[in-house]
DNA sequence: TACTTGCTTCGAGTGCACTCGAAGGTTCTA
DNA sequence: TAGAACCTTCGAGTGCACTCGAAGCAAGTA
């Protein structure tokens, strides 16, 4: 299978082993293995003999998974989605329910930290008005 | 002591029992019990007969703590601000060094966020463009 | 051939931030 | 005066997301 693959990407490798994976990602393979497991990764192809061989494709799975780690999003909640993208095509409205309710989620976040930095500002101007140091 | 905070607050109360601070703030009696154990609540006020009677400036804390911790900033570095309050008008310039690696810990946060944001953006116009819905 | 890397399953450990319960007491409120 | 709310200390439990180690074996590399 995937012959169209070989084709397609005639520059770099598109097959990278576990320990490469963890090296680019800062992941430990523990974990990979663990992402793999609870059904986080769309399915990762194997070897011949069985070993796993991650694509450019796992790779940008994974970069996206870090960003939605970033913001806090439950790992329940990515596997869901992850579980979406393996049923295929007809979950597609789904998906982009979650990914819109996601990107709310984002957004307040962004709002509320927002809100902190707006109370930092503030706390922190305190501070430069009594621009000695040990002033009262 | 504080003579001046009864006449300069007419209005509202400004002594608060453990439950009603539970109930403004969404914390349990446990956990203000725990913030304060652990440092984190810089020295609370009791009755004559040893319960705790919580102020206005309290609830600023604990507001002020709530927002910090919306950004994920760990407790102990939380615990180390109010230890310098504690400590007095000499650590103005730690506290405001503290303040200000806070302060770009959540712009930077934020960042991230926008650039997921962005992420979930592309991601989501991929849904739009087949706007019927289970067309390939 | 030796060594490294990979595989599996299993289960335990870690760190954080709570969260809860119980025991045994005192104080407040209707 | 009854019952609710408060106090203390202690220690255990929870949920999340890893994180690690070990056992026992297969495969790849110098």
């Amino acid at each position: 299978m995937s012959v169209i693959e070989s084709t397609t990407r005639p520059e770099g490798k598109d097959r990278y082993t576990i320990s490469e994976v963890a090296a680019l990602t800062g992941l430990t393979a523990h974990t990979l293995r663990w992402y793999e497991r609870i059904g986080l990764m769309p399915h990762v192809d194997r070897s011949h003999t069985g070993q796993r061989r991650f694509t450019e494709r796992d790779l940008h799975w994974l970069a996206f998974v870090g960003k939605l780690r970033l913001t806090g999003m439950p790992v329940a909640a990515m596997v869901r989605y992850a579980e979406l993208v393996r049923e295929g095509e007809h979950t597609s409205a789904e998906r982009r329910e979650l990914l819109e309710t996601t990107r709310r989620d984002v957004q307040s976040r962004i709002a509320e930290l927002q809100d902190t930095l707006a109370v930092l500002d503030i706390k922190i101007s305190h501070y430069e008005e009594q621009c000695g140091g040990t002033t009262r």
